[in-house]
DNA sequence: TGGACTTGCATAGCTTGCTATGCAATATTA
DNA sequence: TAATATTGCATAGCAAGCTATGCAAGTCCA
């Protein structure tokens, strides 16, 4: 059946902001019941995954790959140091920078929690055919190029 | 050009979860922008859009049209209390429950706000077309049922 | 070389989400 | 009807995002 609703409206389930935000919060809250074992946090993951791929290196440098705000990342930064997932040293020839180097506990989850982010992506995308993914995938890509332009201008 | 790279890695760019908070955050950055002239921030949102179709409601009717927790709900409404958005009335035949009412300048902002969206939602999607906008909001809500399955059970 | 910018990071303070818990009012039941 | 259970909401405390601001270290010139 159809209802009519008059002009002035808004239907929040045709709404890509709402909706957008509404899975964002239901994917975090799966990924943090998956990795809370491992003894980390969703926020620390993105960090995670650029460490795993290159520690050693400054916050600045880190920042550059992360696309969240500079204060944000030093809050998350002191939170992981305070759980041993890093270490922090002062850079050899700027004395304003740090290092930072992972912890071996952030070593040896690795491998489980990069298999804990796949199972959590597989259990959203289940009920997806295999171009309906690749097609999703590739609009949000598209959705954030525009938007990161927005924000840029 | 094709890089290979080691079995054991996790491309975030191919990573539903990591590319769904990346576009949320860019959302609500944009919304944001535009609601603040308003006097209204983001999560105040989706409260305002149930209590403009109707208002006088308890917490907990509200509550169960959301999809948020309860305690997040009571702190957003004594937030929007401070900010004249709403007020709060004792229920008259249960003295735990409260009815929640809009003020007149939450309603006097209603058109804007509603438009405010309708323009965030299509500056994301301008690179888009009909049908892929189609498919992507589709695949939004087959993804949040599919979530909201996995975490109620 | 000293004063003025710039840079790298930290801190303060806010919002919006969460879990856990407390508490008074209501409902149920022995 | 008194004891118990449930319900409706608030509070405490944390995470992770944001903006604005502070500050020490480095850089650049005049």
């Amino acid at each position: 059946m159809q209802v009519h609703k008059c002009s002035m409206t808004f239907d929040k389930e045709k709404s890509a902001g709402f909706l957008v935000n509404h899975m964002a919060r239901l994917f975090a809250k799966g990924l943090q019941e998956k990795i809370a074992p491992l003894g980390i946090v969703t926020g620390q993951f993105p960090v995670l995954l650029e460490l795993w791929e290159e520690d050693g290196i400054t916050q600045k440098e880190l920042l550059a790959k992360l696309d969240i705000e500079q204060a944000t990342l030093a809050n998350t930064l002191t939170r992981m140091e305070r759980d041993l997932l890093i270490k922090r040293t002062r850079h050899p020839s700027d004395a304003r920078a740090q290092q930072i180097w992972l912890t071996e506990k952030a070593r040896l989850v690795r491998d489980q929690a990069y298999e804990a982010a796949r199972q959590q992506n597989a259990a959203a995308l289940v009920n997806l055919s295999e171009e309906e993914r690749a097609r999703f995938l590739s609009t949000i890509q598209k959705i954030i190029g525009t938007l990161r332009q927005n924000n840029a201008s």
